[in-house]
RNA sequence: GCGGACGUAGCUCAAAGGUUAGAGCACUGGACUGUGGCUCCAGGCGCUGCGGGUUCGAGUCCCGUCGUCCGCCCCA
């Protein structure tokens, strides 16, 4: 039979048991900080109709035209692995006429996305979001809410250094106007910008304006911005936003280029960046989608989320030392071969005790069994030896400090659950 | 999708185109026949990412491919 060797697909990767306890340590602080503000957790599918991403994140977005997995299943259906989570609570949340219970309602997930990318620092086709969405809710109170949450986050690991940015896109009304406002202005320049630019044009001018290309930064250097053409109603909330993030002593710098890649968002938009990864700053980012509910069919119902990059935030959270992985609390060894089996029948005790156990399965002297509870970082080792079987006791020694003596089962039991 | 760097033992890295590809750490066993960590000794480390090519001879040079990293784009 021909050998084949299999390794993890391009961006793919195993997450092993020596840093899980790492993941595992994020996942409960965040876990904690939004069942605290009320979140309730939600697990979508990973696969959905891939209609529900063109749909809501938007046709002539990155993420939909060249970084999503999409493909056929058997039936000839289009399917696709999500790219992000919010349009999957959406559809949750009108498939279960979620609207029905009294607003706010808040959900939250915590799982991996997929994006066909290249892959670099930061960067995975398979990473993971922590993220919320909250329905019901028009006031800038919630957006304010969910950045000191995320505040009180970063506080608790310890996390500094990071740029709170936020902008505002507007409703559907005064991006309308300012759409056309935009078209005016590059008519007469359009012959100047990239070609990614000229195409935009036609199909998404909002875009134009964050690309990064140096000439078309230049010639777009007195573009007029979506924050001064704002209607009364987008002003007034962004406005209150601000005035509610001082309040929460909150520092932000108002940054007018982030439009978010997704097409949905509306007013408030914004995106936490780190120094510290590289060409991938972005942390969290969110924003709200007032029109989101409605257009997949759902009741008029304003909305709120944003979602945290977990690959990112484990790579800026510098604290993990003290975070140490759980090991076996005893490891049972024997003295002579003949009371291999009672080891491992005391190791089953132990385990039938909520006690962590390893054993020793294969015969081999005593000198290397302590060696290896020594490599298992056990706390106890207990011995099975002849003699002490005589008096029905077993030898204990604590790995920490050395010290061991002779004790009986109950004892030792005692001795181990202090 | 575009550009650059790099792929050698489980890990970190050596080996100016020339014997049988090495070292440290780690692993296994022993010195210590019922006791880990320190020390010493011994042992196995390998399709040099993969596939072609050049050459008397390739880990080394060339082409392709896959992968990793770093930029660009974009994003979490």
């Amino acid at each position: 039979m021909k050998k084949v060797r299999f390794n993890t697909l391009r961006g793919m990767r195993d997450i092993l048991p020596q840093e899980i306890h790492l993941w595992q340590y994020i996942e409960e602080k965040v876990r904690k900080i939004f069942e605290i503000y009320n979140f309730k957790e939600i697990r979508p599918p990973i696969l959905e109709a891939a209609e529900l991403f063109l749909r809501s994140i938007g046709e002539d977005t990155d993420i939909v035209e060249k970084e999503m997995y999409i493909f056929h299943d058997k039936k000839g259906r289009t399917v696709a692995l999500r790219p992000e989570a919010t349009a999957s609570v959406v559809r949750a949340y009108i498939e279960h006429r979620l609207f029905n219970n009294p607003p706010p309602q808040r959900f939250y997930y915590i799982g991996p996305m997929f994006r066909y990318e290249r892959p670099q620092k930061g960067r995975f086709r398979q990473f993971h979001q922590a993220g919320v969405e909250v329905f019901g809710i028009a006031e800038p109170l919630i957006e304010a809410e969910l950045l000191y949450m995320v505040k009180r986050l970063f506080e608790d690991m310890n996390i500094r250094d990071l740029t709170y940015e936020i902008n505002s896109i507007g409703c559907l009304n005064c991006r309308a106007e300012f759409k056309q406002l935009l078209l005016d202005y590059l008519e007469n320049k359009v012959l100047k910008l990239c070609s990614d630019c000229q195409r935009r044009f036609q199909r998404n001018p909002l875009r134009v304006l964050d690309c990064k290309v140096e000439s078309c930064k230049n010639s777009l250097s007195d573009a007029p911005l979506i924050l001064d053409f704002l209607c009364d109603e987008c002003e007034a909330h962004f406005e209150e936003f601000k005035t509610l993030l001082k309040e929460f002593d909150i520092d932000f710098i108002i940054n007018p280029k982030i439009v978010r890649g997704l097409d949905y968002y509306t007013k408030t938009v914004f995106e936490i960046t780190t120094p510290s990864l590289g060409a991938q700053s972005a942390v969290v980012a969110g924003g709200r989608y007032d029109n989101l509910v409605e257009s997949f069919g759902g009741p008029k119902t304003p909305a709120v989320g944003f979602a945290i990059g977990m690959e990112r935030l484990i790579e800026i959270f510098k604290d993990f030392s003290f975070i140490k992985p759980k090991y076996p609390t005893v490891y049972v060894a024997y003295a002579t071969e003949e009371l291999r089996k009672d080891a491992i029948n005391l190791a089953r005790f132990f385990r039938d005790s909520e006690i962590s156990a390893e054993a020793v399965y294969e015969n081999t002297s005593l000198k290397s069994q302590l060696r290896k509870a020594d490599r298992f970082n056990a706390y106890w080792v207990i011995i099975v030896g002849p003699e002490e079987m005589k008096r029905s006791s077993y030898r204990w020694k604590n790995m920490r400090n050395g010290l061991e003596g002779e004790a009986t089962l109950e004892e030792i039991v005692k001795l181990i659950k202090k």
